[in-house]
DNA sequence: CTATTTTTGACACTTATTGTCAATAGAATA
DNA sequence: TATTCTATTGACAATAAGTGTCAAAAATAG
């Protein structure tokens, strides 16, 4: 199982396509030290920047996505012991809802 | 299945045992308006807040921080497509640090 | 060594969150 | 109805959290 968090990935990512941070910053229209960090888990990254990321390395969004999210929820439940009954009923909800999103 | 918010489940428990937000506010040490809110869903609640209330209406904590819990991972989810494999991923990788605590 | 890339930290700015308070509204009762 | 207790609402200030900008320092490549 993939333990690489999504800054790690997005850094393999860049090097592969051998672009600095510069160029990409400047394809994100930020600076140059926030991507740094945002590579290296210092700094949150936002789903547009997500988004754009994918674009720009053309890749599968859907991935990256997934990653993101789910490292927003380790986030929220991160060392509590009922973290796992948390995401269970989270789950049950959102099939819930999406059952019954149409009506 | 039962799509109760956590606010609900507190104030219906609240009703139940017969406190007036007054009461249950100052064991709380926190202002009316705020518990009023909190129970409401426009003020989000704190797991301190939910332990001691678990607490205050002896009843079971872990369903109350369950629900504390799920409800943030739904905010981090709401409306995404993906939310669903989000979850799955994250709850593998509850799991891969779960089995490795002790490493 | 020089140039380029990356990291770091300080700072200001904006946005979110939280607590406090008083006025208003609602419910129950004398 | 008048009174009292309870609950809601909104305004406001205080605080915390997140973001963007910049320049200096460190690391890496040529």
């Amino acid at each position: 199982m993939s333990t690489e968090t999504l800054g790690e990935k997005l850094r393999q990512i860049r090097e592969q396509n051998e672009l600095p941070l510069r160029k990409v910053a400047a394809l994100l229209d930020i600076d140059v030290a926030i991507l740094s960090k945002m590579e290296r888990g210092e700094r949150k990254l936002s789903k547009e920047v997500v988004l754009k990321l994918a674009d720009i390395y053309k890749c599968n969004p859907e991935e990256l996505l997934v990653l993101f999210l789910s490292e927003k929820i380790m986030y929220e439940i991160q060392d509590e012991d009922l973290g796992e009954k948390a995401l269970k009923v989270a789950e049950k909800r959102v099939k819930y809802l999406k059952a019954n999103k149409t009506k």
